[in-house]
RNA sequence: GCCGAAGUGGCGGAACGGCAGACGCACACGACUCAAAAUCGUGCGGGAAACCAUGCGGGUUCAAAUCCCGCCUUCGGCACCA
């Protein structure tokens, strides 16, 4: 027989699947069950690269398999195009961002098809066609008449290099997400998506997507949830006049009488009100431009040397006992958290107490324990039951009635409330770069914001000849004067357009809900549509998006479900994350390090079943593995093994002597591929193929099951094998079942432990009762009972082991 | 600092209370060959053996890589969140 020409035959399969019914999703079929695979959509700023290999795969074994199992399934594929990845790579390029992601994303497409996948391509979708960008425009339309969008004045990231504001989420760790330069908070317009308000929502969602524990923590985390009190503190000058009030935030109310000074956020509005009664002015500015200046990083690296500065003139009074206490600010204290200030307890929280220190306050211990080096903070008097002290009439309670007390005489006197507050602050939307979606507004000097009307929609991004951004910040499309300039709707006079763009996360926020109905031009998607194809099944993508793009997923569904547009709160049922493809340092495969070892020349070299069944019997779907061609000859060899079979078939039926390893086998395929463990499925199809090799026969039914089974990992050689054998495309194939009475065989291997160590091993008749087991056991191996001992207990798990204790 | 995950042969990794090292790579020996490659077969944690072995130290259990407690190391996430 002719050796298995991969190049050949690869080609010929992949052309037929460009156009293959079977893979295409049917709306509403009249029989089949639906089944919605989803994998992360394609950032076109690079080819692909193995890491995106690792991803796909496993999601398409899996909506192969569903296929043969009756589903209808939609596995659907796309291009995330706006955004800075692409701009910045068009800009590297040289080329239109336009242009760019067109060719970039036939490339992307053309490489994906290589790989075998079996996506619908009928459904295909890109973030920067003005037909799905409509959608994104009009969403945002909804978000801004129900009030969840909005212009503000605010302290925001904002790269200095890629010169735009950034999301917490692009700026983790204070380093732009795009260029990792170090992030600095500046005083821009910004345009607010009132996530903060959708956190406990998003915790639900949390809650039942099904998902690796960590990643739900690392969720969790940034949501960042905590229930305290939200308490009122008078602020008087220094001749006991009230000038004013403000609001703090704490967790910790039971420590409330060792208060010894307040802080304020260097950003709060409310010290340019009581500017008029503070002295040192002058300090206090030259502080808040100092603060304004320095990177998060700076601030965050700062952590032991509490910088601030004291308000003089003000005090701010302790409401439980009247106490003056004077007041700072400090950048230790967060604008955007809570209510941007804090109630200052330094002998019981390390902060305090470090800026106590450094600024000389005195401290007033209310709790038991030991503050003479630190604070004691609530993580050790919490747990080890200490009393209060110094309290008034609250000294000699436990922490917890404390609590509850304190904060329910702040309640009844007016002065505070509980309050629930998160991490997660809103969702700074714009971006003053070229490539993305325009927001649907107008500014007019006499109406103000003006929506656009939705039938105004698609607003097309203009192309432009100069889209780079430039040192001021301004957005390039604030240059495109005729687009800028426009008549204002309601009045008629000269307006201008928002000149700001969306980020890169807006298209990617909905696009699973597009492939549901991806050319509709009267609605996001057809609302039975989305009724019908209900939540993704099952979402693959990488981890490195769980708290971004995940989230942010999480918000927009839940708002599109309150004004009706989708029927569910939930996007996704089930979120596996695929682990990191690394380079030979450990390195992060990714377009940004260049260090990517792209799968066509893996493909060339050795075909697409070898990439992919080598790449997935490396490691766990979820684990990070290093790159290697180092193991690449074991899995050509059962390629080879498996062209080979052709030659040794014999008789139609499955063989008595095979048929419990077949049955093992669909069981064990069947479940792994549900579970992305392509790796042991794998090893367990080779391990049939050893045996088949041993006996050199395998029946055509025994093929016709194998060849099912592997499809899904190698669909190419299994496909061109069915059809030489049996003469007929496998994709209309059915799923093998495996038959339960077929699975174990009529005896079983018992090992015989004397005292839990293992001694004998002991071939005997199935579900054979202990009594007998023992008393085989004696027969043919006398010499463990030599001793004459007495057998004390005897532990017997049926079919599995036994243990003599003696 | 806080949260999380993980430490198993020369290597990638199985098993996740019940025979540790499945499956593969590498290696060694043998067959085929004039020879090599490819292929096939055999072996392959350590130890002469009793036994010892799943990062280290304890514990629970008839039985622990697996569960519990305390360390160490590595990786990931968050990071002054009041």
């Amino acid at each position: 027989m002719e050796a298995y020409n991969f190049k050949e035959i690869e080609k010929k399969w992949q052309d037929k699947w460009q156009d293959e019914p079977a893979f295409k999703a049917v709306d509403f079929h009249p029989t089949k069950p639906k089944y919605y695979i989803l994998y992360e959509f394609f950032n076109v700023s690079g080819g692909l690269h193995m890491g995106h290999l690792k991803g796909t795969v496993p999601s398409d074994a899996l909506a192969r398999m569903k296929r043969f199992q009756g589903y209808n399934v939609l596995f659907p594929i796309g291009g995330d195009a706006f955004g800075l990845p692409a701009e910045n790579a068009a800009i590297k390029a040289g080329v239109q961002p336009q242009q760019f992601v067109v060719s970039g994303l036939e490339n992307a497409l053309s490489q994906t098809k290589r790989i075998g996948l079996s996506f619908d391509w009928s459904r295909t979708i890109c973030t920067s066609d003005p037909e799905y960008y409509h959608w994104t425009q009009w969403i945002f339309l909804q978000l801004y008449k129900h009030g969840k969008a909005y212009k503000t004045k605010g302290y925001v990231n904002y790269c200095p290099s890629c010169k735009t504001v950034l999301s917490n989420e692009d700026s983790q760790g204070g380093k732009c997400d795009r260029c990792g330069s170090d992030v600095i908070q500046k005083e821009r317009w910004v345009w607010f998506l009132k996530m903060n308000e959708y956190s406990e929502k998003l915790l639900g969602n949390v809650d039942r997507i099904q998902m690796a524990e960590h990643l739900k923590e690392a969720q969790r985390n940034w949501i960042g949830k905590s229930e305290g009190m939200q308490v009122s503190f008078k602020v008087v000058n220094d001749k006991n006049d009230e000038v004013g009030n403000f609001e703090i935030f704490t967790t910790c109310i039971e420590t409330i009488y060792g208060i010894t000074f307040m802080v304020l956020a260097p950003e709060h509005d409310l010290i340019n009100k009581w500017l008029p009664f503070i002295k040192n002015k002058n300090m206090v500015e030259k502080y808040k431009n100092d603060t304004a200046k320095r990177s998060a990083l700076d601030r965050m690296a700062d952590q032991k040397q509490k910088t601030g500065c004291v308000l003089e003139g003000i005090f701010a009074v302790n409401p439980v006992n009247g106490k003056k206490v004077p007041i700072y600010i400090a950048d230790f204290v967060l604008a955007g958290y809570g209510t941007g200030a804090v109630m200052a307890v330094p002998a019981h929280d390390q902060r305090d107490y470090e800026f106590a220190v450094a600024h000389n306050i005195p401290m007033i211990q209310v709790i038991e324990g030991d503050c003479s080096k630190c604070a004691v903070e609530k993580k050790e008097y919490l747990v080890n039951g200490a009393k209060l002290i110094n309290s008034e009439e609250f000294s000699g309670l436990s922490v917890k009635e404390a609590k509850n007390k304190i904060s329910q005489k702040l309640i009844e006197m007016k002065l505070g409330k509980k309050q629930i507050n998160y991490k997660m602050t809103d969702w700074p939307f714009n971006r003053q770069r070229y490539w993305g979606e325009p927001f649907p507004i107008i500014f007019c000097p006499h109406c103000g914001e003006v929506p656009l009307t939705e039938k105004d929609l698609p607003l097309v991004l203009p192309i432009v000849k100069d889209y780079k951004p430039n040192e001021h910040g301004d957005s390039p499309l604030s240059k495109a004067k005729n687009w800028m300039n426009i008549k204002c709707p309601i009045c008629g006079r000269d307006a201008v357009r928002e000149s700001d763009t969306m980020p890169n996360w807006a298209g990617s926020s909905w696009y699973w809900l597009r492939y549901v109905d991806p050319h509709n031009d009267k609605c996001l998607a057809d609302y039975e549509k989305l009724k019908y194809w209900g939540s993704v099944d099952v979402y693959t993508g990488g981890t490195e998006h769980i708290t971004r793009h995940v989230l942010y997923a999480f918000f927009w569904q839940n708002f599109l479900y309150e004004i009706g547009a989708v029927p569910s709160r939930d996007p996704f049922a089930k979120k596996y994350g695929s682990g990191l493809l690394l380079d030979d340092q450990g390195k992060k495969m990714s377009k940004s390090s260049a260090n990517g070892v792209s799968p066509m020349q893996v493909i060339d070299e050795y075909g697409a079943d070898v990439a992919r069944l080598h790449l997935h019997f490396l490691s766990g779907f979820e684990d990070n593995v290093p790159w290697t061609y180092n193991g690449i000859s074991g899995i050509t060899n059962f390629i080879d093994k498996v062209w080979n079979l052709q030659s040794i078939i014999k008789g139609e039926e499955v063989t008595d002597k095979h048929r419990i390893d077949l049955n093992r086998l669909i069981k064990k395929v069947t479940e792994d591929y549900e579970e992305f463990k392509p790796n042991t499925a794998i090893a367990a199809m080779m391990s049939f193929i050893k045996m088949i090799k041993e006996d050199s026969y395998i029946s055509k039914e025994e093929l016709r099951i194998f060849l099912i089974l592997l499809n899904p990992m190698a669909p190419h050689i299994t496909s061109e094998i069915y059809e030489r054998v049996f003469g007929k495309n496998i994709v209309n194939e059915n799923w093998p079942k495996f038959d339960p009475q077929c699975l174990e065989t009529e005896s079983v291997e018992i090992p015989v432990q004397i005292n839990g160590k293992k001694a004998r091993v002991i071939t005997v008749n199935r579900n054979v009762s202990q009594e007998k087991l023992l008393e085989l056991i004696k027969q043919k191996y006398p010499e463990l009972f030599a001793d004459g001992k007495v057998i004390k207990k005897v532990i017997y798990v049926p079919n599995k082991i036994i243990n003599i204790i003696k």
